[in-house]
DNA sequence: CCAAACTTACTAACTAGTCAGTAAAAAGCG
DNA sequence: CGCTTTTTACTGACTAGTTAGTAAGTTTGG
């Protein structure tokens, strides 16, 4: 049995997540049970039990998991120009995730679920407050190096990620990919307009 | 059009759609039950079936008739100057929805079900183009007015609709009224930036 | 009287989670 | 080393609860 008290210090078990993954990518979250994430994982559901005593516990891992994944892949844009930087960025947000649409559904099911469950809320605020960092810096940087208009910085990145979010969210509820496009372009409009 | 012999047009029940709206207010989409309803109908959960043979099919009467009321409200803006009328229409969806979080809360989860749901996704689908239709209206016929600048209406419309959208989705998810402030801002910059 | 509008009682399926037992690997030890 | 004990990682069977939906019988208003 795992210790409580240290699940958060605990390494999350790779095969059970991996399984978690392919279950809500082929169910949805609404769909997502203990017993077909067990089917995924080729072992019965007691086993998953044994390293998460709820579900609930689980997908909180699975949340950690996923957005540990998705902050290493903003991480990794390393351009320090702001101009560019910022495309790359709003690439990263709008453009990357029309290659999984599967688990841009899920995701928004999940997001969702937020004013439920606390645990899911904590999770999604923290990674969005992240990202709004991310962008406020880039935005910032730029105002500095006098290549951007001296906006206010903290609005200009809310405006990107209202864009970012109403792509995602039209992308799944109309199901077309072109609604992740249509905010791209909207974001570089925004861009141009605003900070230049 | 519409066969009206077809069930789903049928006239819906007034009381158990009132039901409905309070259940899905107080549970949530993920824990509304048939159970649930019938109590705050105040019969059993066989009267509901009396009704509708099957939950999707309540649900799909639902959607009818929460976005008739919805389409209703768009469509009593009156004015005709194009300017204001549009301020007026972001008014109408980015303003109101604040009035009642917990409906808005449930039609997110609901929205995030249309992959699933054909019966959703078909009418969220319709409703979402009435509401870029009237957009896509006031713009052209402030083109034609030469008070707005002769862009391309349907980017444009469809560019707002996703920042409506985002500050929708960014309300629920991080739990802050401010995302629709933002993104009622984020409009209107849009629109003197793009259409002036 | 009769049809519409129910109720009560039920079922079949599915859910998260528990429990007792077990095989194998790891750790302790003389 | 070789033996015992403990721990890890499970399985299979089970519980208790919830779900949508049904069937048969009852009340009620025109």
């Amino acid at each position: 049995m795992v210790d409580p008290s240290d699940r958060e210090f605990s390494e999350p078990n790779e095969a059970i997540m991996q399984a978690t993954y392919r279950a809500l990518r082929e169910y949805g979250y609404a769909d997502l049970t203990i017993k077909r994430i067990a089917e995924e994982y080729g072992k019965s559901t007691a086993a998953i039990h044994y390293y998460y005593d709820t579900k609930e516990d689980l997908l909180a891992a699975f949340l950690d998991y996923l957005l540990e994944r998705f902050v290493d892949s903003i991480h990794e844009v390393e351009t320090t120009d702001p101009e560019k930087r910022l495309e790359l960025l709003l690439d990263e947000l709008l453009v990357k995730p029309q290659e999984n649409p599967d688990l841009s559904i899920a995701l928004l099911e999940m997001r969702s679920q937020a004013p439920y469950k606390k645990a899911f809320s904590q999770r999604f605020q923290q990674n969005d407050e992240y990202i709004r960092y991310m962008l406020k810096a880039v935005i910032n940087h730029g105002i500095d190096e006098g290549v951007f208009e001296d906006v206010d910085a903290d609005h200009a990145t809310r405006a990107l990620m209202t864009i970012v979010d109403g792509g995602r969210t039209r992308a799944v509820v109309l199901d077309e990919p072109g609604g992740l496009e249509t905010a791209r372009r909207t974001a570089s409009e925004y861009v141009d307009a605003m900070l230049r």
